[in-house]
DNA sequence: CGGTATCCGTACTGATACTG
DNA sequence: CAGTATCAGTACGGATACCG
């Protein structure tokens, strides 16, 4: 029988992999961003503030890959290149907004935590 | 007046900061773990397999500076160390947990995708 | 426009050894 | 037990240049 490959907290298991695209640095700004609706490759990158061709490249084809993001491209010139979010991961992509929007309203609670930390 | 420093997509938010914290490879499978309840360092160590004594310590770190986790030291030898969630830690650690949880029960689907995209 | 290829620095990572 | 210190490898990430 298998193992536990879907339990995170194993080492080589494949449910972490995944979490680590999705959670990963640039893969939470990409989907919460993708919530807003279908987005092209520079759109997103401008949306994205900091994430370089080759970060949102890399993210998207992992994301991709994972089957939460959806890519089309019109064979046009210049070419047209259309992201989107599957039904998967939609439902990923809320939970972390879920998550963006009660860290950043609790933001001040991290602020005074760190201050004291840093005090002693 | 302050510019929008909670905003994730702005390059230098805080809030950013803080998710990459909570979201990390490992500051994830840490609040996960002290969802349980209060744990020792090296009970949390058995728990997250395969994170090295320097991340462990490393993440925790983090982690308590940004107020999610509560560290309590007793001055015992040896020493006897206690993690624990502070009520925003719990907090976020749940809605890392539904997610856990979301993409465990749907890793079939996943694994479909990967398939599909590894065959062209 | 939407990428890929290449280069290159650094920051992250894990072993290992050591300490109170 | 609960870490810190040190070190070496690597993979991440950004800048640049180039292609269809």
């Amino acid at each position: 029988m298998d193992e536990l490959v879907f339990d995170v907290f194993a080492r080589n298991c494949t449910s972490r992999e995944t979490m680590e695209h999705a959670t990963g640095r640039w893969g939470t700004l990409a989907l919460v961003a993708l919530l807003d609706g279908t987005t092209r490759f520079n759109a997103l990158r401008r949306r994205v503030d900091g994430i370089s061709e080759k970060m949102l490249s890399q993210t998207l084809q992992a994301l991709e890959r994972d089957g939460l993001v959806l890519r089309e491209a019109r064979p046009t010139i210049p070419p047209h290149v259309e992201y989107s979010l599957t039904g998967l991961g939609t439902d990923v992509a809320k939970q972390l907004h879920t998550l963006v929007e009660l860290l950043e309203s609790r933001m001040p609670e991290v602020m005074t935590a760190r201050e004291a930390y840093d005090a002693r």
